[in-house]
DNA sequence: CACTTAAATGATATAACATTACATATCAAC
DNA sequence: GTTGATATGTAATGTTATATCATTTAAGTG
């Protein structure tokens, strides 16, 4: 894992890196880092954990932004489809990524706890789901890897 | 796998395995396969695709039980607390469990075409994201996985 | 610069998924 | 048969997501 959001750690560092990451992505493929796309990855990463997309409206909202729901599923559509944040399945809510710009398949370490959400590498063709589909003959586009649990900070303060 | 509900298959008897496992279980841990369930279990079993609580709900209502979302979504409940049945997150639906009783970690491999559902074994301890998880120090308690493509029947169909 | 076109945004409405709350009915145990 | 627990019926509401159409903004072209 390249980071571990679970600990305290430098936040502003992760904010940051992650939006200039999307800014010279952006540059570099022609696509427009609009304001609201700007200002809801900025939500996103103002935490490491998974917002839903009625949250991340009222806060546009709140900037000035328009109030209705496609506003945040736009901004949204636009983040996920370009890898800066993803769709958390189990929550029915989003989170930044961390490390964007390249394409890659997500895996999630979700804390029921502190809500907290790491991000780590799914590795869609190796471990057994991959073998299974193999078997099969079944051509994997896609994989959600989401896993719900305690995060060691939240087990060491209840233990 | 022990199944492979992409190929043609002697249904019937998917059905009345599942039915009877489910109804076994029941009596053996007093659990009570009320009609609304059983009839609930029977349309997830209907078909090897995942099906939207609504969709449960209609067929619920046109038999004669309730109309109303709460009918569907309790039935839903008690049939997945007990491993009668899964949610598939990444499609807001629910899939028969093929074979039933015990408490497993399910993995699903989603047609994007066809929308079968077949279930694999997650393998919880296993793969990339169980060493993610073990390196964060990170407590697994439920995982999401979920992979979508496309089924090899429906791939020799639209090569 | 003016024109064109594509992309993005604003705004309304509605669809799809899910829960709370409370009343009634059923069942098992005593 | 009364009691208590479990299950069901029903109304209302909450939450998540999309379709549609009008308007604005940005980028490219003559």
């Amino acid at each position: 894992m390249q980071n571990d959001h679970f600990q305290p750690h430098d936040h502003a560092r992760c904010i940051s890196t992650a939006v200039d990451a999307a800014e010279r992505f952006c540059a570099a493929q022609g696509l427009r880092l609009t304001p609201v796309r700007r200002r809801t990855l900025e939500i996103l990463l103002s935490e490491h954990r998974a917002l839903g997309a009625y949250d991340i409206l009222a806060k546009l909202d709140a900037d000035g932004f328009g109030s209705q729901p496609p506003v945040a599923y736009r901004a949204l559509d636009f983040l996920t489809a370009n890898g800066f944040a993803h769709k958390v399945e189990a929550l029915n809510a989003y989170v930044a990524c961390t490390h964007p710009g390249a394409d890659h398949a997500p895996a999630f370490l979700i804390c029921r706890s502190c809500g907290v959400v790491e991000e780590a590498e799914a590795a869609p063709d190796k471990g057994p789901l991959a073998r299974a589909a193999r078997e099969a003959g079944f051509a994997i586009e896609r994989a959600v890897v989401e896993a719900q649990g305690t995060c060691p900070a939240c087990r060491s303060e209840h233990p």
